[in-house]
Order: structure tokens, then sequence, then C-alpha cells
DNA sequence: AGTCGTTGCTGGAACGATCCAGCATGCGCA
DNA sequence: TGCGCATGCTGGATCGTTCCAGCAACGACT
């Protein structure tokens, strides 16, 4: 309700000292005996003094904010959700703001003025707009890795997805699957990309050849459920489904019950990605947990790191994943 | 790659006039001719000129920015994804970038610095950050009224959650329903409160008490399933179930399957908020569209109009929403 | 006693844009 | 010719902060 806001001046006027004083008190650097900061600490706070971002972010050369970048496709997809905001806590902490970039337009040029950093989220090789984050300026942290372009990020926070996803064929070996079938995106993020590579390599060592059908990164139940229609006409004894994208297992389901087959017994279904979908499916389906909020955190962290000098550029670091098992990969035990 | 930027003295320099000229010319104010424009402009394009946000921010008084704050329980929500992408297109369309306030948490104080403006997104009387950032000394625009306090936004855009309520409650009734129940979030939030207040006055409309239960704003589909065997056990006769929390409503057809109902004909479901968990379930639910990504639009255009003087303080604007009939309401016929 | 280093503080100069007063110039009009 | 006025441009002040050089004062050395 104060008309005018009160600055680092008001606060020095007041402390009877210099400006200068005043900025050294507050930001804890320079030599100040600590009865002086004491006294300008407390009429800071009386004054209820806030400084002023801008003229900050003009002198030191940083805005104190880094942008967020989502696949396009993310807006159905609560894991987008969850990364963001545990990307948001991450970079409170260390007071830094968090803004969200327009999916899929170009972001108008001057954004290397507006944030000190940039988190591109799952970049795909056919979004326009990556090229240009990663051109901008600033450092940029993927993640998961970037499978288009030469400018390498200044850092990224990597899942092992092949670990996962043969984590995820063992497990429904396991519990009796003999006829695995995955769907996938095409191979434009890396995430898709290793899934499909695990999966191959996952069949050369078991022997057992694992059907991949391409489905949309962000795919619809409507979509799954064709696909996986189709498998079960098209492959004989299929008795496991693992579908990849977040939020489209209901489709997958679906296809099972009007074809007549019991999920959890006659076919296995899991997720790569945990989520709302696969939580409150009927049954609740066996997915591999990305822990997205903590991946969200692990990524700011990075850049944070990155911007403190805290990490290199270059720095590369692992996420790690847990698979939830439920119903929906019981088995026939 | 430019080591250091390039700054508005650069490109005076370079088109052979003043820093104040440049201003002009690339800011479109004061008066320049439009051969002096056209010059300054094509300078500033080959040096790649981007004005520097932080001094714009300072001289102006004014950050380029909004803050985004959703409820805390939203992270499970597409909604919320589908609000805040519509509310970052519009922002992005007047320049200004939308920086997302972590949930829950206090943001820190200088807020005010930081943004122009704020969107608060279904404010619940019972989130202490809701106070704070409406007394932020920065314009407020709320999505859904808020109930408590006493400190008014500058501007809100509002459902008619009573119409919509009423409207599914008479499709249910069209396709047959005679003892319908509600599962509602207390009314801690201006929707929830108008559901409630509806579902009694349709109640005494058509003398059919419509039975109300509780389940929290953002249940999780384990919650309404419980809510919803509860309701089966309890209500004879129960032939329909308006679930009105996004993302439960797997909760209510797994009740349904368990008790041996038949969703869309033993037992209609709808729910009161369209998203993926509704579309995507077996068989698809009937909902409520709020069309969350242009509600986010209209959001941020109340702010923007605001900020701009476009919009008068108080300002309050009507969201559209539409009735999405699917399977779950089939009805008897 | 003179030099040195440290401590505590000050004043001014950045940072890069915007805004305002002011200064030529040229034109219309009495 | 002289006055008014609009046009096109300039220089400096300004926003609020941080950073740097520098200056007393003072104790500890040789």
């Amino acid at each position: 309700m104060t008309s005018r806001s009160v600055t680092l001046i008001d606060v020095a006027r007041a402390a009877g000292v210099s400006k200068s004083t005043a900025s050294n008190a507050l930001g804890g650097s320079g030599r100040v005996s600590e009865a002086t900061r004491e006294h300008i600490q407390s009429v800071a706070r009386e004054l209820g003094y806030r400084p002023n971002s801008a003229a900050r972010s003009l002198r030191r050369a940083s805005t104190g904010a880094i942008g967020l970048h989502l696949p396009r496709t993310a807006t159905r997809l609560d894991y987008y959700m969850n990364l963001a905001f545990g990307a948001v806590e991450r970079a409170r902490e260390d007071g830094l703001d968090l803004v969200l970039l327009a999916p899929g337009t170009a972001s108008g040029g001057g954004l290397a003025s507006r944030v000190d950093g940039l988190l591109v989220i799952d970049p795909e090789v056919d979004d326009p707009s990556v090229p240009e984050l990663l051109d901008a300026g600033v450092p940029v942290v993927t993640g998961e890795r970037y499978l288009g372009g030469d400018v390498a990020p200044s850092g990224a926070v990597v899942c092992d997805n092949a670990a996962s996803l043969a984590a995820l064929l063992d497990h429904l070996a396991e519990r009796g699957a003999r006829r695995p079938a995955l769907l996938a995106p095409d191979p434009g993020s890396d995430w898709a990309a290793a899934l499909r590579a695990a999966a191959g390599a996952w069949s050369r060592r078991k022997g057992v050849e694992v059907v991949v059908r391409t489905v949309p990164f962000a795919a619809t139940p409507t979509e799954t459920e064709a696909a996986t229609a189709e498998l079960i006409a098209d492959v004989p004894g299929l008795d496991a489904v693992v579908c990849a994208p977040d939020g489209a297992v209901p489709g997958v389901l679906a296809a099972a019950a009007r074809a007549g087959l019991r999920v959890g017994t006659d076919l296995l279904v899991a997720g790569c990605v945990d989520g709302a979908a696969a939580r409150g499916a009927i049954p609740p389906v066996t997915a591999v947990d990305l822990r997205p909020a903590e991946y969200g955190r692990a990524c700011a962290a990075v850049l944070s790191d990155l911007l403190t000098g805290a990490a290199e550029p270059g720095v590369v670091r692992h996420h790690d994943w847990t698979l939830n098992v439920r119903e929906s990969t019981r088995g026939r035990a």
C-alpha cells in the first residue's frame, strides 16, 4: 500500500550510513561491522525494504530467472506438471524464478536478457524451437539428451531408460509373459530411442522378440486402443503390452476389455511413465516411476550449479527411477 | 556467440544518430522520420540488437512478467497444465513472460518487484499464500472468485458453475436418472461452493434430492471409489453419480464395476471437469468442458488489459463452458 | 617514529534503457 | 518581416543497485 517503494537509499538515510554500506550490510559482502550490519538490517525490516530486482539484474548482468521449455504435446500429461513444479521449487530455493516458455512457438528473441539459463525437457528432434533455445546464449540444461543438432547443451540430467525398460520386461517375463509388445513413439526423442533400442537388446539377449508398434509421443487412449487392437489381431499368443506414453494406458485396457482379455492374467499391461492414468486405471497399472518432481528438481539444480560455477559445463547427472508394481501384471499364479 | 551483447548505444553509433533517436525509432514512440526509423531498424536487425529487459524494467518501473499461482494440489491435474499453457500463450502475445509461482509456499517478499501482476487460479480459502498474493501490491486477477478475506482482487474471470451443474443434472434426468448424487469438495473454493449451492437449488426446483458427498479438492480415484461405494451402499435406487474433481472419475467407474453396475445404463456417470481422465475412461465419461486453455487465455487477457489500462479495476469477465456428452450417460433407451 | 596492513566506511561510476527539456529548422500566415 | 508552431533530433538526467578506488583511523610491526 506504500505509494512508492522504499529504496536502498531510503534505508541508508534512515540508518545514517551511505548506500554502499547499506548495500554491503544487506548483501552480506564487503566489510561492515557486526553492529552496523544489524542496525541496518533492522531499519530495512522496519521500513519494509524490498530490493528492486530490475536494478539488481541490470547491475549484476543476471536476471534471477530461468526458463522452462516443455514438449509441444505436453499439455495433457500430468508428468510434466509434476516436473515443472519440482523445478519451480528447486529454483526458488536458490532465489531463481521460473518462467514458463510458450511451447512450440519461437519465444521471441530477447530470451538471453530475460533468463540466466534454460531448462529444455525431453527435446524432440523435430521441435524447431529447440535449436533456437540451445543457441540463445545462456546455459542450457536438457532433461534427457538432445539427439538433433550440433550445439551441445551445457548440462543434462538423464535417466537410464534402457535399464528401466529391461527391468520392466524382466518383470513381465517373471510373471509369465512369453510374447510381449511395446507401444513406443518414433525415435525423435532420447527417451523413445532408448526404449526402442532396449527392446531390441532385450529381444536378442532373451531370444524372445519384443514386437514394437509406433504411437504418437503424447498418444491418446483412442490411439493406443487402436494400436493394441491391431497387436491382438496380428500377434498370436500376445500376452503383455508395455505402453510407453503416459496417459495412454487406458486405451490398452479398453482394447483388452473389448477383446475379452482379462488384464493381469490373460494380458499383462505396463507403462513406461507412471502417473495419474496408470495409478487410477482399473486395474491399476504397473509402471516405471520416473519421479517427475525430483527429475524437475534435479534439472533445476544442475542449471543452478552451472550458474554459480559449482558445476562445469558439460556436466551430466543421472536420475533414478523405480518400478511400481500393480495389479495389471499380477500374472497367472 | 557475441562476447558482449549489443546495446542501444551501439546501434545509435552505427546508425549515426543519438541514443534517444534510436530508442524512439525502435520503440515506436516519439517523433522520428520514416526514413530514419527504417534505417535504424535495419541497423539494429543487422547488429542483432536485443533490448535489455532489466534496464527497460528499471526505467519503466514494470517487469514485463506476470505470476501464475495454482492450487497446491494442482500437480496431478492436467486441467491446470492446459490452463497454464493458455495463459502463457496469451501473455506472450502481449510481450509478457509468465513466471510459475511455487504452490503452497510463500513466494518470498519481493514479488511486487518481480512481476507486474498476478494470476491466482481457483483460490482456496485455506491457502495461506492467497492473502499474501492479494496484498503484494500489484494487480491480481483470480480465476473464479476468492471467498475468503477482505481484499478484493483487481479483476476476475468466472464460470457459471451453477448453470453447468444444472445442465448436467438436467441431462442426467433426461437420460432417465431419478436418484443422482454429487461428489464435491468442501466449499472452500468458489467452484465447489457454487456446485453445492446449485445442487441444492436443483433439488428444490425438481423436487428430487441430490445426495452430496464430500471428497478432497484434488481427489484420487481411490478416494472417489470409496465415496462411490458408500453411496451405492447407502442410497437405495442410486442411478447417477456426478464427480466434481478432475481426474477422479475412474474411481467412480471402479466402484460401479465392483458393485456389478453397468456404467451408462445402471449407473450414469458424469464429471464437472473434462480432461484426459474423463475422455480416456472406459467408457468415456460425459463431462463439463471448462475449456481450460481458453480460460487461461482469458485470465491473462484481463490482467494484460488491467496493466495497459484497457480494463478498469474490478472488471469481471465470464467464461463459457460446454457439455461433452459421452457413453457414460447413454441411458437405458 | 615511521611504515605497513587491516578495518570500516564513503562517494562516485557504472549497468542500459526511457523520458524530458530544449534546440535548430522549415513552413504557414498575418 | 516577424510570430507561432510543428517536426526531427540531441544531450543529459534518471531508475535502484552493485562494484571499485580511496580515505581516515588505528594497532602492530621494525
